[in-house]
This record gives C-alpha cells, structure tokens and sequence, in this order.
DNA sequence: GCGCATTATGTGACTACGCAACTACTTTAG
DNA sequence: CTAAAGTAGTTGCGTAGTCACATAATGCGC
C-alpha cells in the first residue's frame, strides 16, 4: 500500500495536518460556545453575521448562502435561534415569499458574550501562534485554494 | 460592533478563510468518496488506518483516539462498515473486554478504489495549488497550532 | 394579463453522532 | 484473594442536519 496513488509524507502532514488540527480546534469551540452562551457554531455564525447587517436583519436565503448550511438547514437554525429568543422572523414585504431573521436586543446581548469569550479563545488556540506576516500569507493560501472549488 | 474584542480584518481573513475552505471541501470530498465507494470520510478514514495497520486490525479504542469520534461513534461506524461487508469483528483473546475491527479482503478492494479517486480529488482541489516549501511551511504551522491543545 | 418555470421557505423522513447508562471484563489496593 | 475502581464496547435517547417534497409567491414569455 505505497504506490504513486497514495498520499506522500509531505502531502499527509500538509492536508492531514490540517483536517486534524480543524478538527480538534473546532471541537474546542463549540464546547467554548456552549458554555458561554448555549449556542453552536453554525448558531453562532447567524448572530454575527445579523449583528454586521443593516438593520441586524438578513434574509434567510442570504444566510444559507453565505454559510454552509442548505436553504432547510437554516430554516431550522433560525427555528432554534427564535425558540430561544435571539432572533424573530418577519416576513419579507418586498417579496411575498421571503423572511428576514432579525436579531433581538437579547439576541445581541447574548452575541456579545459569546464574541467576547469566542474571540479570546481562537486567539489563544490559533491566532496567537503566527505572527501578522504569516496570518496574510495563510489567508492568501485559503483565497488560493477558493479557485478550484465550483461556484456555488 | 467594532471594538476591540471584535476580530480583525487580518483575523477574520486568516480564520474565517480556513473556516470556509474547510467546509467547502470537505463537502467535495464527502461527495466524492459517496459517488466511488458509498462510505463518508470518517468511514474512509477507518478503512485508511486499518489499510496501514499491523495484520490489517486495530482495536475500535485505538480506531477512536486516532480520530474525532467518540467510542459510541466508532462502534457505529464500524457496524455500518461490517454490514457493508467491509470489515469484520473480532473479540480480543488478550482482553475480554476488547474486539478488533479487521479489514476484508472485498473492504480493502473498496478502499483502494476509494483512495485513487480520493488523492485524485485532494491533489486537484488543494495540493496543487502549493509548492513543496509551501505544504511545508503548512504543516508546520499545524503542528504548532498542536501544542495549545489540552492533550486528549 | 395568463400560464409556467423558478425561487424562498417550511416540513416529514431519515442518518449520524454525542451523552449517559449498562454489561462484562480487568486491574489495583489492601 | 477479594472488593472496588477503571476500561472497552454497546445501546437508548436526544439533537442537528440532509434530501425530497409541498406550498406559495415571483416574474418571464407571449
């Protein structure tokens, strides 16, 4: 089992490197997440992209879209979110359609903390470890690799 | 909502990216291994370690430290892979608590299929797209990144 | 304006997994 | 040697998310 169809050494440390390291990483977050504010990541992700919006409200359609959820995913994110009392959903008036999920002021207050403790975490787990020069060129890595993947 | 304790423009580059180019290839590459042998990637990596064990066995324990999932989810993913005629079980003779999960010569056959599409994909999709010194560099940014994690 | 393909959202059925509890065995303290 | 503690694996139950489909509204072609 070591022929050219395999990976070699410096592919495996390179891209197993990487789905391990992800993977712990993000496990620690979403036990951060929980414990700060009773969220998961992918709830998470809604509340702050809610908070930059005008208005701090967004199309679900939007939302899916800019996240890796489908269109159902994230009707049931936004479900759970509402539940809570993060978010209210409103119907869309220029398109009879659609709904915006909007974010509440609890809901904000609630982002906050979990921002706060989120963004101490990463630093500490991941940030911290490479300076501003090596930050730039791993995000140009990642704006390399966005080229091979099929637009959505 | 832009205070200090927000991320940066760099952070949220170099974070944010790897968030997403993660996701989205992992969607590629789950799609990929479903289409050539029907497994997902936590099934394919079981079949990858037990392809590179001693005898073709390990113990589910030994499976389940080795990646992201628990022992529950290991016993489950293995049962899935015997059903499909992949692997088999069978009971430790040095602890009786124990059981191996073996390779079949037909799960071999499978993974071998499954690992010339797979590298095919992860070559098209990411390797390619570094130099060695790059995919270097690479790795050894996750390997720093491993020292922050509280050991398992 | 009318019909039809398209789009936004919601939902039922299903799958994958975690957690906690259970069984059976092993190890350690004494 | 025995009792207690720990460990490997399995399983019931709950949750998150997908896919396929249903519903309703939009807007294009004519």
């Amino acid at each position: 089992m070591a022929n050219e169809d395999d990976f070699t050494k410096l592919e495996m440390a390179a891209w197993g490197g990487l789905l391990g390291m992800h993977a712990r990483l993000f496990k620690e977050i979403e036990a951060d997440l929980a414990a700060s504010a009773g969220i998961s990541h992918a709830e998470f992700e809604v509340l702050l992209r809610l908070s930059w919006a005008e208005g701090r409200r967004l199309r679900l359609q939007e939302l899916a879209e800019r996240s890796i959820l489908t269109r159902s995913g994230m009707s049931r994110v936004v479900e759970r979110l509402e539940k809570a009392g993060l978010v209210t959903r409103e119907a869309a008036r220029e398109d009879g359609r659609g709904a915006y999920a909007v974010l509440t002021r609890q809901g904000l207050g609630e982002f906050r903390k979990a921002l706060r403790s989120h963004v101490a975490l990463v630093r500490r787990l991941f940030l911290k470890r490479f300076s501003a020069r090596e930050l730039e060129q791993m995000s140009e890595f990642w704006s390399r690799t966005w080229q091979s993947l099929p637009g959505h």
